[in-house]
DNA sequence: AAATAATATCGAACCGGTTCGATAAACTTA
DNA sequence: TAAGTTTATCGAACCGGTTCGATATTATTT
């Protein structure tokens, strides 16, 4: 329609090469005009890019009552959006089998790249950066394996937690915590532990009547028995620092139960500042994750190490910030 | 290397046509040893199927606190694995430009249908239908527009709760609610007002001191401000059913505050069974509705519509279930 | 046994782009 | 002004499948 051969047309439309400006005008116009638009399996065949990324979740993180990873998806899709490229989602379970399991897009060559968000089994992680594909996690990592990373700054977001209660005169600081294979959780221990350590409290948070740990998902359960175990040791416990939000609703839970005032008598703060958090009763003091921006982040890194892929391997730390609400600080108003 | 054509190969692949026993399991043979995938995107140059869905939802429902939306997206990707179709999701906002913002993988022609979860802007809805690509609705609908759709029963939901506190001897029983433009949020509202009138206390539902409606998107904020509003009007409320669990966490706040007890002075239902329902103070009785298993029938019919697209458009109505818990009915025990 | 139908396989066109090499025109440079 | 460059465009091969018609073989019917 604009009298040109499709080469001259393709020329245009990637940028590349010689175009007259004559030419390149009167080309756009008709795609303007016709709406045209190119076919991605076409561009895909005859390229060797799919212009898709995927997208891997744990199916129990994509269905858990926080949309801490929805939300990161979320992010990752306004971005890929930005740059035209389309997101393909797979759950995966914890037991998978590999090979029979893999995410389809992975073995039929349907992505360029793929995020990971959250825990998954290491072994698919082990047998996907094998293969050569572009991979950046989110909120994950495995220790012996250079992937591209991004993470919220866990022990930071620990120490502020540690801080705030200092600062009100509070040094029987306990913690609770679950799935402690998960990094996050293992470095937000370690951060509660070296705040304290840094504030002279290192016998306390040492002392293992203080803090309580298990191996297996975190859930509203975790926190009741969490708590409960350590105020049978501790009686006169001033505040507890949880894992993430979930168990610190457990805490709140069992400790309404347990009759002990909160924030009077026990303290809580959470991690994570899950939609919820706002509304519990007290409201939860909690550290905010900026779960949108990781996803965000994470699309970058990954479309960059696919433009680039021999730059070495990033690890990109998202800051985090304190939220103090009523769970943490005594009520001066009705409300706060 | 199995020593045939390509021909019979695509052949052996889909099933079609005439292949000897002998030449299928040979070529099937070196298919397994090797691990073949058909490329996608030759397939999709090749024959008029992507094999990709298309999924849209708005962000203010991806990222909303519950994770309902997210489970209904979790079904959707289970079927689609059975069928090994992607699922490409797209975000879209409520206040949308056509033809500008609507999803690319419309435009571009990627997905062979449309799956769209929960309310977004109608003009949308009709470009799209306009355009005939199949689509499902999943827990939305447009009255004037036949178009396929997945929804839960909610009016028998409604039923089921009032007739739930009926049989405790109550009567005055009010409803709030929130975006009433939203089809399932009317809905409800009006299986309320059904089941009350069938109940003979028509002249209470129809009272509008008893109900609390607004056309703003639903939050716990709604529940405060329209318990707040009822209970000014009706002192001695005895309970009220909410359009959804965010309401009724909003009204198990107020009352809190109030110092209502709940359920001894007034009762609480929420609907939607969203996974923090069990977890308020005290726990929600809620109606339970199957997210994963709507995400799944909605794949399903999509994929039905598309292989048969002159078939009629139909309606899929899901079953719920009330799920009695602590804010409906006496304790007994210490935590029931 | 001949005619017809069913089965089996393949060659070649095609889907809609990208990209390389060829060709030609317009500029530079020696 | 001839030779060399840069600019502009296009033809044709190619990406990896699907599908239609042609052809050959085998089975069935009359």
């Amino acid at each position: 329609m604009a009298g040109v051969s499709t080469s001259t047309v393709s020329l245009v439309l990637s940028g590349k090469g010689y175009v007259s400006d004559d030419t390149r005008e009167r080309v756009q116009k008709v795609i303007d005009d016709y709406n045209y638009r190119p076919l991605r399996s076409a561009r895909q065949l005859a390229s060797d890019r799919t212009g898709n990324i995927g997208f891997i979740i744990s199916d129990i993180h994509l269905s858990k009552s926080e949309a801490f990873y929805s939300r990161i998806l979320l992010g990752a899709e306004l971005e890929a959006r930005n740059h035209d490229v389309y997101i393909l989602i797979s759950t995966v379970g914890m037991n998978i089998e590999i090979p029979k399991d893999i995410p389809r897009f992975t073995q039929s060559r349907d992505v360029d790249g793929i995020i990971i968000a959250g825990s998954v089994p290491k072994k698919l992680v082990r047998y996907l950066h094998n293969r050569d594909i572009p991979i950046v996690l989110v909120d994950f990592n495995i220790e012996d394996l250079k992937i591209d990373s991004v993470i919220m700054d866990n022990r930071s977001g620990m120490k502020a937690a540690v801080t705030h209660l200092i600062d009100q005169g509070i040094e029987r600081i306990g913690f609770v915590g679950g799935s402690y294979h998960h990094p996050s959780i293992r470095e937000r221990f370690e951060g509660y532990q070296l705040a304290m350590e840094r504030a002279g409290l290192g016998q306390i948070a040492r002392n293992p009547d203080f803090y309580y740990l298990e191996d297996s998902e975190t859930t509203v359960e975790t926190g009741k028995v969490g708590i409960a175990a350590i105020l049978k040791k501790v009686t006169d416990l001033q505040a507890v620092l949880c894992a993430n939000d979930t168990t610190a609703t457990g805490c709140l839970l069992q400790l309404n139960k347990l009759g002990k005032d909160v924030p009077g008598e026990v303290k809580v703060v959470g991690f994570d500042d899950v939609n919820y958090a706002a509304i519990t009763q007290p409201p939860l003091t909690t550290v905010h994750v900026p779960k949108v921006r990781m996803g965000v982040e994470a699309t970058k890194m990954l479309l960059d190490k696919i433009e680039k892929p021999e730059q070495g391997y990033q690890t990109r730390l998202i800051p985090v910030e304190l939220i103090i609400r009523g769970s943490s600080v005594p009520v001066n108003g009705q409300d706060r």
